[in-house]
DNA sequence: CAATAAATGCACTTCCATTGCATTGGTTAT
DNA sequence: ATAACCAATGCAATGGAAGTGCATTTATTG
């Protein structure tokens, strides 16, 4: 929990209770998760105050966000070897199509791609959809 | 015009003037189109019918949606090379930063992506952002 | 302790997606 | 031709998620 601390205030993070608990339940979490997500884990808590604080963890890049083509966008903590900052990382993302989980491949990187001319690249979300390694071994 | 209702026949949908008027209308566009500016070229039409019209294509497998990560989903005509209503094929789009245009880029295949053990990949959805060539030759 | 600034909570709004139901219009069978 | 039927359309309403304004609480600083 220190250490958690001493990270928020390293990212320029004022840290309070509830942020301390957001992160927390993010780090634990495997998965990318939607707002409700969040909403449902901590019902004392108000829509608002979650919404604004993924937003702050966003805006000081220790959370980046998935487009997963659900239509809800998802949230994740950016770990090691997820350089969400910098414009031109690849964004790899897996989504289960079983069971509606978005997991973060940050490990898996993906070749660039070719773009015809007079198109610029400046940035590829790419989520790969089909069955995750859970479902798959039921 | 007897060719798109042929067309829709050997798809199976019922001809009607609406139905004609949207294909028309997203053969002549280049680009993919939200749910909205479909709404603007035919305001006299009601939203619902739009809406059903476009679920009925994709059912049908001519029209496919996009989710270019502007949290608002977008519909294209599919074309030669595009074989969206198998699994395995790959949807290549992109999406200007600047004119916040969505594009299809059906002839530009790209790689098969390997995931982790366990993961079974169905479907790939690209998404690359940049500046589309009208606005990079400005 | 006072003054200030940030974080939280509440209420409200907006936008898009979606559905139920009534009505219209076109097809088919008698 | 007409009755019966089913699909397409239009209208109204709902729901869900994202986002904003403002009051209040909490924390920080002088």
């Amino acid at each position: 929990m220190k250490i958690i601390e001493e990270f928020l205030e390293s990212k320029d993070i004022r840290v309070t209770a509830m942020r301390l608990l957001i992160y927390k339940f993010l780090a634990e979490k495997q998965v990318a998760v939607t707002l409700s997500d969040i909403e449902n884990a901590f019902e004392k808590a108000d829509r608002t105050t979650l919404y604004r604080t993924i937003k702050t963890f966003e805006e000081k890049d220790i959370v980046h966000q998935i487009g997963d083509g659900t239509g809800i966008t998802k949230y994740a903590l950016c770990e090691k070897g997820c350089n969400c900052e910098i414009e031109t990382d690849l964004h790899l993302h897996f989504h289960c199509n079983n069971c509606n989980e978005t997991i973060c491949l940050t490990e898996h990187k993906i070749p660039q791609i070719k773009v015809p001319d007079g198109f610029v690249s400046e940035n590829v979300n790419l989520v790969v959809k089909g069955i995750c390694d859970k479902c798959s071994g039921q």
